[in-house]
DNA sequence: TCATGGTTAATTGTCGACAATTATGAAGTG
DNA sequence: CACTTCATAATTGTCGACAATTAACCATGA
């Protein structure tokens, strides 16, 4: 039943772990289960959770689930009004859209940053990642899943290079998570990943030359292609609903 | 000459909302109480704050204290560690550095989307702010009191004029309070807020002209030239007392 | 049939008490 | 005198119960 925890770093020599269990507290256990759970899918999104409903179903009594439900506010998994309940969070279109112009800011940010500070393991480690992400697709083509969650990977330790503490608060505790709720309410993937491996060269390159605009722009260009391809995706969709019956 | 004019909002027909958005609940009262306390420095930045301290001084019992004490947290006004407690945050000019790189990052974004979708009424609502902040430093030269506020208001605007709620909520509720926070901490003013103005002028200009491009360059120079201008001030400090002696 | 009012049930908000963990301080020993 | 050890106290974590608010439902009347 219970599940095990948290196991998805692909390389787990990183001795500053970020999503370590840490389970100190119980509610901060329940707060990763939780986080796992509306991640995958498991709480559908737009469904209502309740107090008493989870406190059995976890086990807990109230007073932790009450904060670790707190945290998933905080952000921004779940949604809660005053005296009526918490539901799990639904993205919609207008807000995925909106996420990217924020990721759009503060990545290439980051990608700059990280092109000032990044130490010379720190850019060889990135190398490994993108050379571990080649090897994938090449073996599973099409199969998005290893790339995608690769692609957090990536961003990740880009993320992680600005050595920016808030920088790496903001996008790795609290947007990367609902990108990947993203991921799972639209299973989205097109034809973007294998044009994704020569962007991540480049602003691998870029970073590794010390040259902090342009890895700044192509880090930019790459969320915004990524974001028009959302985009684009999502308008074919439209399109298709509304010419109806085509049987 | 004492102040008379104490109050600073802008549009002055809210009489009443000094603290109170919604105080559906203990826990919302307390913690808007709480993070005004901690914006003002009334609680000292780095000062242990204890749950039954806090339960007795506002009257309520820990449960409610706690949901405030999270959401405080996660608006990143205090650190808590488990089992140990909670401080009031400190900021160091480094995390200080760190927050006008996520400044820049998203203000220079919320101009571009601004300049794109503001409208006609909004930008004179922001014409009028520049105004009456022009009119207010004529009266007090040299006081950057209301100066800083209304920076706050100009910039306020702006966010809001980029009709992105993610940016919205990630600005205005989080790092916002951390920038007052920091002006109270380091009580900073300088030269800058004369030519602030003109800078925000320009910024303006920009919007109305639908430029997104120059109003995105504009803002993000704007947030970079007060960054510059604090890590200055902060090294002429630093040379200051390393160069005391003489005792 | 529909609207409206009140009553009931369920959920959230709040409280006080107990358990677990950590910090503090004194005593003892090398 | 410094350092370790242990016992005490204080603080945080957790729990169950009660109060307040909201939603649902049924009944009544036009």
């Amino acid at each position: 039943m219970s599940s095990l925890v948290t196991f998805s770093r692909s390389t787990a020599d990183t001795p500053n772990d970020r999503v370590s269990p840490e389970v100190r507290t119980l509610a901060e256990r329940v707060f990763h289960q939780l986080q796992d759970a509306i991640v995958r899918g498991e709480l559908a999104p737009g469904s209502k959770i309740t107090e008493p409903g989870l406190s059995k179903t976890y086990g807990i009594s109230r007073g932790p689930l009450r904060e670790a439900m707190r945290r998933l506010e905080a952000h921004r998994l779940i949604e809660r009004v005053p005296h009526v309940g918490a539901r799990v969070v639904k993205l919609s279109m207008k807000e995925l859209l909106e996420l990217f112009d924020v990721r759009e800011a503060l990545e290439s940010m980051a990608a700059r940053l990280a092109a000032e500070h990044m130490s010379a393991e720190e850019i060889r480690g990135l190398r490994e990642v993108l050379a571990l992400h080649e090897r994938q697709a090449d073996l599973k083509r099409g199969e998005a899943y290893y790339q995608r969650e690769g692609d957090l990977d990536f961003h990740y330790r880009i993320v992680q290079g600005s050595h920016n503490k808030m920088l790496m608060n903001l996008l790795c505790d609290d947007l990367y998570y609902l990108v990947r709720l993203y991921r799972t309410q639209f299973s989205a993937s097109g034809k973007r990943p294998q044009l994704a491996f020569v962007e991540h060269h480049r602003i691998v390159d870029a970073i590794e030359a010390g040259d902090a605009e342009l890895a700044e722009l192509l880090m930019r260009r790459h969320v915004s292609a990524s974001r028009a391809n959302v985009a684009d995706r999502y308008a074919a969709i439209l399109e298709q609903q509304s010419t109806p019956s085509a049987d």
